[in-house]
DNA sequence: AATGGGTTTAACCAAGTGGTTGGCAAAGAT
DNA sequence: ATCTTTGCCAACCACTTGGTTAAACCCATT
């Protein structure tokens, strides 16, 4: 029997949707244990409260995260790669998981020390080497003077926003959701030149 | 009696407490009437029910953020002026109310159908001013040529974002909440630089 | 003092809620 | 063949939920 078939897989399957679409407080256990096809009893069964079944749910989502947040941190590349690569990989990474990041931003609002289980954990994303690089391309001359955590907050903002605030987004500029979708799509490359344009020391 | 006093009006405050730090799932009607120091009877005697008194809610909070946005929008001065009042006055509201943006980008999403509701109010925002400008000032040179939706999105994303991310911002830029708030403080100024640096064209 | 409408309350209710229990059947283990 | 473990379920439980009700309470008008 495959892993995706087990009882228990189909349960943290199951609850995915429950809690990412509905969050702790509006998921019901009830309705995960219809969505996976087995009584309410198992859930308890294998993961005891649900509680403890939610911190599953959400560790796994924020492992999923954590690797897209590394990849522009811990590379080697140009702060200009860094951020075109992280621009048009993030979009696409969170097109095929919509729920993700209201999901995480959330329920970390929500419960303000739940983050700091997240942080021990091998993994957690460090800014140290991109604020290294930063700093370092400012001396050379290549970017204009910025402070790295500015920065780097700039570039999540314009990337994870257009997610989180999607009703509102469209609903201001009056997009369909068919627009909506061409819209994200182009801002891949329309934010990395954003972002550039505004950091990089005009070629003399 | 100051209308503050009446029990209608004490409601409705317990009410914003309680629904924009836990949400509608999260919030209960006995919380909001023990904050009110009244009898729970009462919530159904003025707001007839949990979704009433939510959707009360939720339209004030709305009707607050509305203003800050057509600021931007309708007035009169350049562009770069627009950016700059916007994203100083924004932030410094939001600095005071700041379960708000979470609270409305997080219902929004619960509830898509929800801002049809607020749409057809006078004064929802509108950004057909804004993007006549922005082609204005392309034309003119003043600025570089870009989309206005995207320019426009841009902007909420660096200003919104810090308050909706505020947790997980703040465990990745390791500040604790006295440096989270003087690192948004520096943001009205920083953010602003941001934006113009990357949509002025260079002065010959 | 009696009336009557708006306001307030304690007590109550039906419908859920997360969680538990005891037993059952298949699969190993002896 | 018998015992033990594991996975599973229907039924149940204590408690909470939003919402109701009928009676009381004010307080201005008569």
């Amino acid at each position: 029997m495959k892993k995706e078939e087990t009882t228990e897989h189909q349960i943290l399957d199951a609850a995915k949707d429950v809690f990412q679409s509905k969050g702790m407080d509006g998921a019901r256990m009830q309705e995960i244990a219809d969505k996976a096809g087995i009584n309410k009893a198992m859930l308890h069964y294998y993961y005891r409260s649900k509680q403890l079944l939610f911190e599953a749910v959400f560790k796994n989502a924020f492992s999923l995260l954590a690797p897209q947040l590394n990849a522009i941190l811990n590379d080697d590349s140009s702060i200009e790669d860094k951020i075109r690569k992280f621009t048009s990989d993030y979009t696409s990474f969170m097109m095929k998981h919509p729920y993700l990041p209201n999901f995480i931003i959330n329920e970390l609002n929500r419960n303000e020390d739940f983050i700091l289980k997240l942080k021990d954990n091998t993994g957690f994303p460090n800014l140290e080497k991109f604020k290294t690089k930063v700093d370092s391309e400012i001396r050379e001359g290549i970017l204009k003077p910025i402070d790295a955590d500015q920065l780097f907050v700039n570039i999540l903002a314009l990337n994870i926003f257009p997610f989180l605030g999607k009703p509102l987004v469209k609903a201001l500029t009056k997009k369909d959701e068919k627009s909506y979708k061409a819209f994200v799509e182009s801002r891949k490359i329309e934010v990395a030149n954003f972002i550039i344009n505004s950091i990089k020391t005009s070629i003399k």
